[in-house]
This record gives C-alpha cells, structure tokens and sequence, in this order.
DNA sequence: TTGACAACATACCCGGTAGTATGTTCATCA
DNA sequence: TGATGAACATACTACCGGGTATGTTGTCAA
C-alpha cells in the first residue's frame, strides 16, 4: 500500500532526525546542542525539524521516550523469568549494560533528562512531559528495585538501604554511557566481557554471592 | 597591616563568588549557567565577575582548581599512612565520598569539567588551561588506582581490568554528587553513614574483603 | 587634600539560537 | 490534469547572554 511506504517513510525520516538529535545532545548537552547543529548533521536545515517537532523540548522528550522504549524492549523477557532472583538480576543487569552501550547516545539523552527534572532545571511546559518520562524511567527503575529487594530477601544479596541501594547499583550499570569508547573491529563478545565487568562490579556492591553464579 | 586585610577581603569577595558560581554550574550546567545569574544571586552585576575573571571559563576553571584543592587536602594525610592497602583505601573512599557530599557544588563542576573534557566539548583557548585541570585530578585519581592496585597485589581485593575497576569505583565514590539531599538537621554522623554505605558498596565491587575491615 | 587605584555598577554591543512565516517541490488522488 | 498537501528549504524576527567600555564610589598613600 502507498500509504504505508509514506508512513515508514515518514518514521525512518523521523529516526534519522531521533538519532542525529540523540549524538547532539550527548555530544554538548541539552542547552549547548542546537538545533542548527542537529540539521546540518543530516545535511539539512532547521525546517526539517520543526516539521516534525514543534520544539526543541518535544525533540528531545521523543529521543527520551525512544531510548526508554528500547530499554524496556531489553529486559521484558527477562524480568518474567521464573526462579531465583539472583540469576534473573544478572540476566537483567546484563542485558541493561548492552543496552547501554549499544544505544549509548539515546541513553546518555535519557540520563540528561533525569539530570534535568532532579535539578528542577525544567520549564513550566517541559514539567508535564517529563513527568512522564520520569515516570517511565521509574517503572523501569522498579523492576530492578524489586529484584534486588527478592534476592536480598532470598539471601543471595546483602545490603542495608534499598533505595541507596538501587541508586549505586544504577550508576554502577549506567556508567558505561559516560566511559565506553567504541573500538574499531570489537566484537560482541568484547562487549559482552565487558558488561560482564560492570555487572560483577555492581553484583559485588549489592553484596551478592559471587559464587552462586559462576 | 592594611594590605593583608585588603587582600584577605578580596579572596573573601573571590570565595564567594566561586561558591555561588559552583551552585550556579551545578543547578544549571556549564552552558545554561548565566554570568548574570550568578551575580544575581550574589545581590551583584556583571561588573563584579568580571573584575575578578576574564571570562566564564576562566571562571569555571577556577571552582574546578579549588574543588581539586580541597579534595587533596582531605586525603592527602591519609595516601601516606602505612600498613596494607585495603584499610588505607577504606579510609580514602571514606573521607571521599564526605568530601563529594560536603562541597558537592564544587564536585558537581569538577565532573561538569572532566564531562566536557571527555566529550571534546572544549574551545582551543580552554584546552590548555583544561589540560592542567584534567591533569590534577588524573593525579587524584591514581592516588586510588595504585591503592586498589596494591591491595589486589595483597590478595585483599579481586577484580579483573585495573582501568575499569577504577571507573567504576569513582562511579560509585562521586555519584552522591547527582542523588545527595541535605536534610534538615542532619549530623554529622548521619553523613558518615551515608558514606559507610557507598564506599561498602565500592568495595565489593572490588572484590574487598569485607570481613577483614568489620 | 588630592591623585590614584581597587572594586564594583551601568549601559551598550553583538553573535548565536529558538522559533516563525513563507516559499518550493514532488507525489498522490479525485 | 489540476488541485492538494506533505516534506522540506529559505529568510526573517526576537531575545538572551558573553563580553566590553565607561561611569561611580570609597579607600589609602603621599
């Protein structure tokens, strides 16, 4: 049908725009990236965008909502999986740094919108869309909170407070957006070895037994 | 003598404007952050700013410098204490992490500083007054790199790549500086708590002994 | 007492950027 | 085949913020 050749016309043209927008803002930032610069990184202009986009803020709330989306995408398999809770974490927590790294410039966009709303450095209007996101972020958060919470309970992880908890443990598993550097030629299974290194990392910080799982 | 109360009275002028301009950076961002703001909440203009720092940059390049200072001068007496590594290190990640949430302003603009480093997001006239800075706190960092080295050495810590477990323990030691809240009333012993918890939360992601330190 | 200078405040310029208003082109469809 | 609208490009405006040029006030030294 013509119709849906223009349609995902219409969303690759709109993804191109996602992930220009995405490296920008991980590149200098939400206030530093313009849109001129996000433009002329697809060799266009401005019009382009405000096509699609209404504002600078909408752009970067879609870049958001995307990179969350693919999160959720992630580990939804996952986190249903019966048994321990433990193991389930690990797969959970593997998967989350891939995902990371994979994605990194829409994940650095999402940590940047996080960064945003706890600073309060949102507009009036930007408050109800990132509200949210937020609240997607959130949820998200949640079903590692709840994980980590069943394995401490099962007693395969030792911890004191939850909340100080999950929040180590995410900056733990986010830190590869602000670190990784791709290298020419590197395989998945570099990747993976390296994931791997995060998550033995945050699995140790959150007291689990190492054994258990090796 | 007149002179020495004239020049103690322009480091005072000096240190405030670096405290609201580290608030500033850290509630805003290098680029959101106005001159204008900052000299408004200091109940001034411009004019003041720019008497004391050339430009902005010069200005941010200043916090970042006295945040550096003070984080040297909390560890430097204990980088020298002797005995193994582990115990030493515990009392580095200790008096770090206080340090992170006790002068989080200016530790919010140190990262903000090695951030845009990283990113590359730096104009030529920044790049060698940032190099020095990156360079102090390079330093600082390999306080702790050959402390966690030594201690694996001795078999009191376990981790695979040294560079990586390094990350990710600055991660771990730096992130009250995006999630600590003052609370009204908090002692000081509350504060060390809070810091118990991360850096117990580092060490086993090192791979620590913990029963060798409790 | 007066000249000089530090420590600002005031007023201004100007480049960059978000957003808008208006073309332009091309495909689709009646 | 002509009309219509999507998908852009072009040209423009408005404003904000870094930086500067200049005025003002108080202090100290000779």
């Amino acid at each position: 049908m013509a119709i849906s050749v223009r349609e995902n016309a219409l969303d690759n043209s709109r993804l191109d725009i996602l992930q220009a927008a995405a490296k920008c803002f991980m590149e200098r930032g939400y206030a530093a990236a313009s849109i001129d610069e996000v433009a002329r990184s697809l060799g266009a202009t401005k019009g382009r965008i405000y096509h699609h986009y209404p504002s600078k803020s909408d752009l970067f709330a879609d870049v958001f909502r995307v990179g969350m989306e693919m999160n959720f995408e992630a580990i939804e398999p996952l986190r249903r999986l019966d048994g321990p809770a433990l193991p389930r974490w690990c797969e959970m927590a593997q998967a989350h740094v891939i995902q990371m790294i994979t994605t990194r410039a829409f994940q650095r966009a999402v940590w940047i919108g996080v960064e945003m709303h706890l600073r309060g450095a949102t507009t009036p209007e930007q408050r109800d869309v990132f509200e949210d996101l937020i609240g997607l972020r959130t949820q998200y958060g949640n079903y590692f909170r709840e994980t980590i919470a069943a394995a401490r309970d099962e007693g395969s992880m030792r911890f004191d407070d939850l909340s100080i908890a999950n929040q180590l443990m995410f900056m733990t598993l986010n830190s590869p957006i602000f670190w990784y550097r791709q290298r020419i030629g590197e395989t998945r299974a570099e990747i993976e070895d390296l994931a791997g290194q995060v998550v033995t990392f945050a699995l140790g910080g959150l007291g689990g037994n190492q054994e258990a799982t090796r």
